[in-house]
DNA sequence: CCATGCCAACCTACTAACAGGTAGGTTTGC
DNA sequence: GCAAACCTACCTGTTAGTAGGTTGGCATGG
């Protein structure tokens, strides 16, 4: 496999289960099978490696999003697909959203990193808010408001959700929390 | 000033900015005015520190949360209280709720520091999942579902969106993500 | 067809800064 | 005179990053 891509996917499975500050070119040289010097041919700094790896994320979970759309008939199997993107994600707890993951450690990221992580927050609410716009047109989610604070409502859940479940290491935490907004369109 | 109570301060204000791996003793050191060494003569171990910092935390979190108690008369003022703590917390986007900043770092703290988090997690459900029965009784919050999995998503909620309005420094994203939560009550 | 040059990919060996923590001595106030 | 509180000086390990050399494959020109 292309090292570049082998650094990103395991930079990436190692931040979503450690944060961004939780890891480092040494764990990533042992994870790939270079030395640590050689990960600076491919991303000259950790920032630029932090910003191509939540480029991807965010370029591959658009490409996820469209694929739940094209998939689904109702506004209401849409959300049921987007909340399980989540689920999945967390793997029973160990990994959680790359955009959460890298949210907690903002303190350490640079500018053009914390830019995808927007970049990221907007592409997901737009997204939402066209879910609960369909939602208003064929009525399978129960009492829809304004559009876009359904979207910001919801995304706020899904990412504590996802906080809460990876701090306990249990993904029954996420669940719950997600129960009452599944529950809206499942009656 | 008691120096302990200095330190335990000055660790909470950074941990609260930029997680517990975002701050050092040298950082506490120039914060509080004592050498480095001497931080050590009050708190052995930095996990000793966060443990002491968290529970610290979870008690004050807990009396904040007798005052909104003991401050309002309806289910609604409460949950109005309750969303409020969390957004004074937030400073304006620049500091989150212990809880939330340390959840991120789990993979560096100890097992009683998680174990305090958890303990917070299930003070902080406890008394919501009591408001929401008692909502269910006054009848100043709509359409209240099961008390535990509104508590539940409630608490998702409001640390979801602190995490996302710390991400981007703007408390408006808080605003936004909690608007229809209050909505219920405002009505 | 082979020599030359070139460049991406990788290496060893190193640096400076910083992390948490320790050993052991000094100050200060009851 | 004793102990809590603080100090200087140090240690070990880890961090991201750098300097500079080696390898191996591919293209070009004779």
């Amino acid at each position: 496999m292309d090292t570049k891509t082998a650094l990103l996917d395991s930079a990436e499975t190692i931040a979503r289960q450690r944060g961004f500050d939780g890891f480092s070119y040494a764990d990533l040289s042992a994870a790939v099978g270079i030395r640590k010097a050689s990960i600076h041919h491919h991303f000259q700094t950790k920032a630029i490696l932090g910003q191509a790896m939540m480029e991807r994320y965010r370029i591959s979970f658009d490409d996820a999003l469209s694929e739940v759309k094209r998939g689904t008939n109702s506004a209401a199997d849409r959300l049921r697909g987007y909340v399980g993107l989540y689920q999945d994600a967390l793997q029973g707890g160990k990994t959680i959203c790359l955009c959460v993951a890298l949210s907690s450690d903002r303190n350490s990221l640079d500018d053009a990193t914390l830019n995808e992580i927007s970049r990221f927050h907007a592409m997901s609410l737009a997204w939402l808010e066209t879910l609960f716009d369909d939602a208003k047109s064929d009525g399978s989610i129960k009492s829809v408001m304004d559009s876009k604070l359904e979207a910001a409502q919801c995304l706020a859940l899904v990412e504590g959700a996802q906080l809460m479940a990876h701090a306990q290491h249990d993904v029954d935490v996420f669940i719950s929390a997600t129960e009452l907004l599944l529950a809206r369109v499942s009656a």
